[in-house]
DNA sequence: TCCATATTTCCATAATCATGGAAACGACGT
DNA sequence: ACGTCGTTTCCATGATTATGGAAATATGGA
């Protein structure tokens, strides 16, 4: 993954509302929350939530699908999974990272 | 791992310097460098240094140890390790995260 | 003690970001 | 075509962040 693209990804995962947008799609899963429910849920005004959507799906963390008259957003798993590899690479310098292998990858 | 210190992780590496900062010392090992050599390597004034590294140190990613006249900065891979694993549940809702696992923990 | 070096703190400045009201846009039902 | 509902865009505002010069602090050597 890109230097910058991963900076970007980053910087949208970085702010209270937009993780817990994120948070929100990954529980939601593929099909996702139309935005209206969003808004909903974290009591943000329209404005401010198109706002941080538009954030989240410009670093490619999460998609757009018109339905009728909604929008659904959904969580991108495999960019957030580019971005976990990359952070993971990073971490420890192309080696295995046992601790988090240990956590996430048993049976 | 906490929410808002997950979003402060998120937001300290969110930046091209931290982000550069923070490789170079992954890629230092747990020695670390002395935040000169670091300036040196991104062509940083000190002060902007300085307050790049007092964010990182801040959020728990890297560590100070004070040698000589030199202050050596080191990454904190344990942090790093934690931050990661949060983000795997997020992304993955708590289900093993298949496609990072291939690319990381084989052999 | 005095000087040089390493790093931080203080401060001001410019840039970017977060927020939400109001207006515009688009899709649907009538 | 009209009204409504869901969402975005436009815009202004306040808050936070990034940057680096200059002064302050700390360490070690002469």
């Amino acid at each position: 993954m890109e230097f910058k693209q991963t900076v970007q990804r980053l910087a949208a995962l970085a702010q209270e509302n937009r993780l817990t947008v994120f948070r929100l799609l990954v529980q939601a899963g593929p099909d996702g929350l139309a935005a209206g429910r969003i808004a909903e849920a974290l009591g943000l005004a329209p404005a401010t939530l198109s706002f941080h959507l538009k954030e989240l799906t410009h670093a490619g963390l999460v998609q757009a699908r018109q339905e009728g008259r909604f929008i659904f957003y959904s969580a991108d798993f495999a960019a957030m999974n580019d971005l976990i590899a990359t952070l993971t690479e990073n971490c420890c310098g192309g080696e295995p990272c046992l601790p988090v292998c240990d956590n996430t990858c048993k049976e």
